[in-house]
DNA sequence: AAGGGTGGCAACCGCCGGTGA
DNA sequence: TTCACCGGCGGTTGCCACCCT
């Protein structure tokens, strides 16, 4: 049996609220706050609507120093900063956001935002229909889109091609020029800033295990960070792997393709970001 | 001018966790 | 400890305005 509804649906109005419905919670919110509990509300006020309806009409739009209309940049980038960091927890981003209800920005990231970034992407790598939102779709999306760039890549003109990130606690980043963002380390991605290199989601504790991979040399990197680089060889024939920024310097461990597909297809990988630099392709493979 | 499509947004629904009896 | 109630939350729906053909 389920939970008894919060109120009389045959006797609550549903749907806008009218100027009157809206003065009358205002005043009566002004003069006793919701007076014990929101579910008794309507009934006190005068009201023929749901307690949460009430609720969410207050919160929502008419209390005091909400803020509508357009999102500035800085609002734009803490939405992504955060929305990459935890996911769709609105109520969180909002609290970093004064006067911005969960609501509208749930609403602007489905509407505006999330179009917005995938925008940056050209259209050759359009990412699949079944985009969606949720971390585990983006776990999916991040190796369709490595896969294709991975079939591609060697024939590719240089072009402004952002990068697509995700990890193992199912979150993703994008990279491009045009949003750059360094998470809480800066100083992690020193080697990395003229590659117009952005990253949400990453945190110290996601990429600073020191477990090994079979035939994969890995030694504990300054700052917490491992990695391998890639890039292609001279010929750009091969793409080849080394360690990542170990005392600045890449180190050739001798890896090809094949293990760049192998690392892709190891579900234990921890992420994977291709990236663009001054007409070089260069990939950058993050692991845990 | 009309009607079908699309986008934006307010509101609803149902689930979950906290709390107090 | 259990259970009911309530608030909060995120996903979804539906309406309306605008655009395009």
């Amino acid at each position: 049996m389920g939970r008894a509804p919060c109120c009389d649906k045959a006797n609550v109005k549903k749907g806008p609220w009218s100027p009157e419905e809206d003065a009358k919670l205002k005043e009566f919110m002004e003069k006793y706050g919701t007076a014990g509990n929101w579910i008794a509300l309507p009934q006190k006020a005068g009201l023929k609507r749901c307690g949460k309806s009430c609720r969410l009409r207050w919160l929502n739009y008419l209390r005091p120093n909400i803020k509508h209309g357009e999102f500035s940049d800085e609002e734009d980038r803490i939405i992504c900063t955060l929305f990459a960091s935890i996911g769709s927890r609105w109520s969180i981003i909002a609290a970093q956001l004064p006067g911005r209800t969960d609501n509208d920005i749930k609403n602007y990231w489905n509407t505006k935002l999330k179009k917005k970034l995938m925008g940056l992407i050209p259209s050759k790598y359009s990412f699949p229909n079944t985009f969606q939102t949720q971390p585990h779709s983006l776990s999916n999306l991040y190796r369709d889109f490595n896969s294709i760039y991975l079939q591609t890549a060697k024939s590719l003109e240089p072009a402004p091609l952002p990068s697509l990130y995700c990890n193992n606690s199912d979150t993703f980043s994008l990279t491009t020029s045009q949003y750059p963002y360094f998470p809480q380390n800066q100083e992690l991605y020193n080697g990395m800033e003229s590659s117009n290199m952005l990253m949400f989601g990453g945190n110290e504790a996601s990429c600073s295990s020191s477990d090994s991979k079979d035939h994969v040399k890995q030694e504990e990197i300054p700052c917490g960070f491992q990695g391998l680089y890639g890039g292609f060889d001279q010929g750009n024939q091969k793409f080849m792997l080394h360690e990542a920024f170990v005392d600045q310097k890449p180190v050739n461990l001798g890896c090809d393709m094949e293990l760049v597909k192998q690392l892709i297809s190891n579900d234990n990988s921890s992420g994977l970001v291709f990236n663009h630099d001054e007409g070089k392709r260069e990939m950058v493979y993050y692991y845990s």
